[in-house]
Parts: structure tokens; sequence; C-alpha cells
DNA sequence: TTGAAAGCGATACCAC
DNA sequence: GTGGTATCGCTTTCAA
């Protein structure tokens, strides 16, 4: 059985309010230096190891937070993870990290569980989260924050990336690079990313005078996958672009592996340019031309953001948005004679 | 402020334990219909939430485990954790993520954390958990599963991968390919996994007549950039090796990169055979040749094993090895006539 | 079939 | 300077 505040107090021979005020060095607290080591010695002596669980209960603040994330083995939440972890570290808090797989059910079964378990506040990292998740939260008063999502409603706290700027510059490279046939596998266009990005091409497109040819916008899940379907109806078409401006990383490698099992090369037929810079996207060959986002300041930032809801600390802005920037490798290069 | 059980109890006009009984679906509780009713009726009124904090307090039991790892941004740990979380959301728990940067110190400040959050269980993932963080969480009497680290001490469960079979596997498919210069660029030795892996390269070596060279071996930590450097290290022996094995996947991207680095290609020049098979290993150029370990089942099965403990239910062994398996592909190739 | 009450371990307000 | 005690929300034994 544990060692309670009780019996280093019975220990000490003083009550047990006194241990507590000072192992919580409460401020204004007066008292012998004798007491205070009789009681330190017994802290000592018994191992006294204070019990987290009672003292949430007392305090109605459990120094926890979850968050909530599709899919840990995308290589785009580890690093924001590993960000918000950081911070809540640094503030003493845990993380109750939880995958949903994408499932909107388990999405909703977490938001209740987290808040039966009392959480003080919950990240929700992921363009997916569905509103309804969203609206859970903020109907049970606990505070959260966005990771990679815009916020609807007034109020909800966010950490983005300027995915209108980030695509520009994407797209740009490739104007610049002499693409004029640019193709576009957009995200999902039900996600604020997808539609930002995909606003991004198109104003890229019109500030350069190039047509926007709807067979040049495909739509695509941000998996390799899908990038890789959406690749090959792009080849299918009698005119195939020379330029693609992937939503993402994995739809850009995808991408390429449609190419290359086409017969074609990177960059040498078609030049792909992707998003967000994972880890994976300097090591792949060639190495993926990207819109670099800062992945860990995202998390670190949305985490930081958090604990001031938590702690009510002032907020400069509810809505912080990263600048991202373009990381030219070799999946993209001027455009060819045959293009 | 929260509905509380009591509050649910007073509209349905009954006492907070027939709430509580009702709640929890107390198997001998035999109760009036009519009553029933009204209390699922005030509880659905009042949108009562029950307060896990409370509960834990007197059942003593969290229904949270925590996972200690030290990088979450090194490939290898999401799946494990995605396995270990499966295994944990099947059984109703939640697990806390704690990410080390593997600092020791770090370390034991978690397993100090996690013991006052009066965690049921933790997951220790890491061949670098050092022996005196798992002495800790023996000493708190709370119950731990190793997981990728055998377990010096009687008692303690771990989920390993077979290491010494595993570089049996990478190292004869080297000798199958005509290899007889073989290095190893071994993990550290001061690591079960190190030592284990190297083992299986010598055994290998041994039942092939091959002499062990101690220039051909080169220690490195688990990175790519610890890899680089041992094959720039390997690269300056005046015989340099035809094939290397690296005892991890990291390690052999590294050694790959400095291969090309020094002019030379991979295979053509030199094969090298990696050891995990994370996701990147099937990405790179070249795709690389591994020995595939299940990393989802041994974070699943790490979780099972932990439940069991935690809820008493009998173990059929302690100690769970799983069987790894050789991947080709594009990194090895026979030994050319130049080698 | 249901109620009363003790208690899990810690905190904080009010006394003295 | 230090002690008493109510309280956080829920579970469970014992009664009735």
């Amino acid at each position: 059985m544990a060692v309670t505040l009780k019996e280093v107090a019975d220990r000490a021979g003083v009550n047990p309010s006194t241990v507590s005020r000072v192992i919580n060095e409460d401020p204004n607290l007066s008292i012998r230096e004798e007491t205070r080591n009789r009681i330190l010695r017994a802290i000592e002596e018994l191992d006294y190891r204070p019990n987290a669980v009672a003292r949430s209960l007392r305090l109605k603040t459990t120094g926890t937070a979850g968050m909530i994330i599709p899919d840990i083995t995308n290589p785009f939440f580890p690093e924001v993870f590993k960000g918000a972890e950081s911070a809540a570290s640094e503030r003493g808090f845990s993380l109750i990290l939880c995958n949903t797989n994408e499932d909107p059910e388990k999405e909703k079964a977490y938001i209740k569980l987290l808040a039966e378990k009392q959480v003080d506040g919950i990240l929700l990292a992921s363009t997916y989260i569905q509103d309804e998740t969203i609206d859970m939260a903020a109907k049970r008063n606990i505070p959260y924050v966005l990771v990679n999502r815009a916020s609807r409603n007034e109020g909800s706290a966010s950490v983005v990336v300027d995915d209108v700027y980030g695509a520009e510059l994407a797209v740009q490279h490739l104007v610049d690079l002499g693409h004029r046939r640019i193709a576009h596998i957009s995200g999902l266009l039900y996600t604020e990313t997808g539609l930002e990005r995909l606003e991004g091409y198109r104003r890229t497109l019109n500030r350069n005078q190039i047509p926007f040819l709807s067979e040049y916008m495909v739509e695509a899940k941000y998996s390799e996958r899908e990038g890789y379907l959406a690749m090959e109806k792009l080849l299918a078409i009698p005119q195939p672009p020379t330029g693609v401006f992937a939503a993402n990383d994995l739809i850009a490698l995808g991408a390429a592996s449609a190419i290359v099992d086409h017969g074609l090369n990177v960059p040498e037929d078609i030049s792909v340019v992707g998003f967000n810079d994972i880890w994976l996207a300097g090591k792949v060959h060639p190495p993926l031309t990207t819109v670099k986002v800062p992945l860990y300041d995202m998390g670190y930032l949305a985490f930081e953001s958090l604990a001031k809801k938590i702690l009510g600390e002032p907020m400069e802005q509810d809505k912080i948005v990263l600048r991202p920037e373009l990381v030219v490798r070799a999946s993209t290069r001027a455009v060819s004679a045959r293009g």
C-alpha cells in the first residue's frame, strides 16, 4: 500500500494540512524550522509519493491534456506531436495521445473518454477532425486548440500554416522553371487546407496569365495511394502536364511513383512539388521539392496556446498562422524541349 | 459546474448509491423498472458525465498507462505505438506518450510523474532504456513491459525480436550473393540488440568459414549520421567490404549516403542490408534490403502483455520473441567481378 | 428493493 | 505556527 499524507503527518507528529503546506511550499506559511525538518525527514523515510489522482479530484485540474490525431504513422504527425509534447513537458503537463484511424466514431469516443478523465484541454490535430467532434469539446467546456485546421467558430484557437501562400510558392516555382501545363492534385476539398492550397494554385496561374483547366485538377485524399491514382488520371489526358503541384508530400510521392511506372521520369519529363516537407521528403529519389511547414513549431505553439487557455493567460491572437517556405530539391527542373 | 452523481440522485429521488449501481450495471442488483427508468431519465436530462478522477481515487485504478519512448520522430516508434494504442483502446485504456529524447533524467522524471498519476502500467519501449529507470518502475510496484529490450530481471515481461536470427538472415543473404568481404556496422554494444545482431553476424561468418576481421566491425549509435561516419571508416581501409550489414535501417541509410558521396554505388559496388524495415526503407533509393520486424505486432503484444499483468490474467510467457524475416529489395546484389 | 455512511488522498478555509 | 474539518465525486459494505 502506498504511503499517504496522513501517515507522513502521523510520523512527524503534525496535522496533514501542515504537511500539505510544506510540500506545496505554501508562500504564506510560517513554520518552525524544526517542524519543517521533521516533516521532510518523515517524507524521506517513508518514501512518500503524492497521489495525483486525489490531488486532481480536489483541485479540479489534472495536468493532463489529450491530443487527437488520425494516424501517428503518417509522418506528418510525429513531428507535430514532438513539438506539443515538449511544450507540455516544459509546463509540467502530460499528453494522452489518441490515434483515431480517421474514424469519426473513434474521434467522438475519445473526446468522451478524455472529458471523463477530466483532461485540462485537448489538441485536435488533423484537417480531418469532424465539426461534430469540435462541437463536443466546446459543449463540454473543455479548452481546445485546432492544429492544421482552421476554426469556423469564433473564439476557437488554432495554429495553421498559410496554405495559400505556400501553394503560391510551389506553383510560382514551377512557372519560373518555364512550366505552363501545371496540374494540381488537391487535397480533399471539404478541408480548409485542400481549399486554400487550391486557391493558391489558381491565384498563381492567374497572376501568370495561365488559364485554369479543370482537367488539370484532381482531388485526392492525403495518401500515397490516392496520389498515385490521381496521377494516373492526369497521365491519361491528351496533353499531360509537365509540372504537378501536389497538396502534400504523400500525394507527391504517389504521383512520382505513377510517373515512373508509366515509363516517364521525374523531373526530366514531369516536375513534382509536394507540401509539408516531412522527414521522408529529402530521402526519396529524387529528393522532393516541397513547401516546408514548421511541424515541430506547429505542435509547440499549439500546446502553448492551449496552456494559455487553460491557465487563463492572455493570448495575443486566437489564430496563429505559420509561414511556410519553399525547399527546392531534385524533383523539379526547367521544362524540357519535348515538354 | 459539471453534473454529479448526487444531483442525478436528487432529481430521480433516490440515493447516489442506487444511481451508481445502475450506471455500473451492478450484476446483483434487483431494481424496480420504474426506478431505473427515473434514474436513466435524470441522467439523460442532466446530461450527466461520470468523473473518472473520482472513480479512480475510489477504485485505485485509472485505466491509463504510460509509454516511454526516446523519440517519436524515429520511424521505428510510430508503428510500435500504433499497435500498443490499438490494444489499449480495445481494452478501454488510454496511453500517455512520453518522449524522452534519450535523456536518462527525463526518463526518470517521467516514471516519477506516471507513478504519481497512478497509471496502471508502463510500456518501456527502447533499447536505450536505462536499468535505473526499470528499477524505479519495479520498486514502485508498477507493472511494466519492456519493448525491444531484453529483461535482465527475472519476472519482467518483454517483447523482443529474435535479433540473432534476423542478423543471420541478413548476413547469409550477402553470403549467398557471393560476398566474402562483409562488414558490420553494429549498434551500441551495451544494448542487447546491438550485441545479438553482432552475434548473428559472427555466427554466420563462422558457418560459412569466413574469418571475422575486426576492422570490418564498426560500432555506431542507431542514427543516420552515425551510419554515415561508420561507413566512411570502412571505406578508408585498404580492402573495403563489398557488403555491409547495418544494425538498423537508419544506419544503413547513412551508410548508403556515404558510399554514394565517395563516388561508389549501391548495390553495384557495395551491397547494404538494414534491419527493422521501417516505412521509409522501401521508399529510398535504392529501396533497402532489410530484415522486417513486425513493429505493429510488437506494440500490440506488449500492451496485451501489460494488460494481463495489470488485470492479473494468466500469461503464457514472460518473454515474447518475434520472428523477423528478410525482405530483399534493391540495395543488394551478387558481388561484381571487380569486387 | 433501496438507503446511509464511510472512505479513497489531498487541499484550504477558518480557528486558536 | 499549527490543527480541525469539510470537501472533491464516486463506490461499496452493511442495514433496513
